[in-house]
DNA sequence: CAGTGAATGATAATCATTCGCAAGTAAAAA
DNA sequence: TTTTTACTTGCGAATGATTATCATTCACTG
């Protein structure tokens, strides 16, 4: 049972203490995008010694070595999700919080277009959609 | 030498102290999109006395009237600009921190599209191109 | 098993932002 | 014009998220 984000820590051989193995757990078994506060408490409840300090710390390293996306829906705190190979955006739920995911080549090439003209070489792009769920 | 903003709140029936007037002023006078701190010290070069919680005061409360905008570009520190009524998105370069303005109408009829599809009125969005200067 | 550098937990520090409050100011009422 | 009332401001304290510090512990090498 080890996670895909254990597996990407041997690649970049970071070493996996027991406190970054739970994190990764925590991670993976989470479909949402836990905030850190989230994230420590999920963990917390299977160490409890566990610092958020630490949490921090490994939310970092993870996040700079790709294992990671940080998100900052509507400017507020860190919300954290594994890195997919498919890249997909999202969409907030304005009443709920809910988070819903998609995807849209034709956006995504829109994007490269607009940056070429520009002038500018697209690194990276956040594209965040908040809506009002239709009864 | 009313200014737009200014305009907007008579019509909003907002009281126009001095120290908004300032405000208001240094934020038609600026076409980057200034942060708070780079808002009060230019504010603060026109009025000492002024104080940075009159700022975020003053930069909320045009917020909620629709005068102002606010981005969080990259989860970083709020950054204003006046609201257009032509809505624009922005490109960041990663090196300078330089925004540059777009529109492009098509990414606009898409999100709504998704939104739609997925069960949503879109009530807004955000959309950050991040970005490197080719040579 | 000792030696060295990295990781951790606890806590202090920092940064952006908001609050609380006493004092000032403007608009409404008398 | 006085009085009353409501809104604003400056200052500093409080907050919440995140990072830094530091003594202690851990992991790996030889
Ligand atoms: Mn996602
Ligand atoms: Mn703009
Ligand atoms: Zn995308
Ligand atoms: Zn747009």
């Amino acid at each position: 049972m080890t996670s895909r984000i254990e597996k990407l820590c041997e690649e970049r051989s970071i070493l996996l203490t027991e406190q970054r193995r739970i994190v990764a757990r925590v991670l993976s078994e989470s479909s949402d995008h836990p905030s850190v506060k989230e994230l420590y408490s999920r963990a917390a409840a299977i160490d409890a010694s566990l610092s958020i300090a630490t949490v921090y710390r490994t939310l970092r390293l993870f996040e700079e070595a790709g294992i990671l996306e940080r998100h900052a829906f509507d400017g507020r705190e860190s919300r954290y999700e594994e890195a997919s190979t498919d890249h997909h955006d999202h969409l907030i739920d304005i009443d709920t919080g809910v988070v819903v995911e998609f995807q849209n080549e034709e956006i995504e090439n829109l994007q490269e277009e607009i940056a070429t003209r520009l002038g500018f070489e697209l690194v990276g792009h956040r594209l965040e959609l908040y809506g009002r769920k239709i009864k």
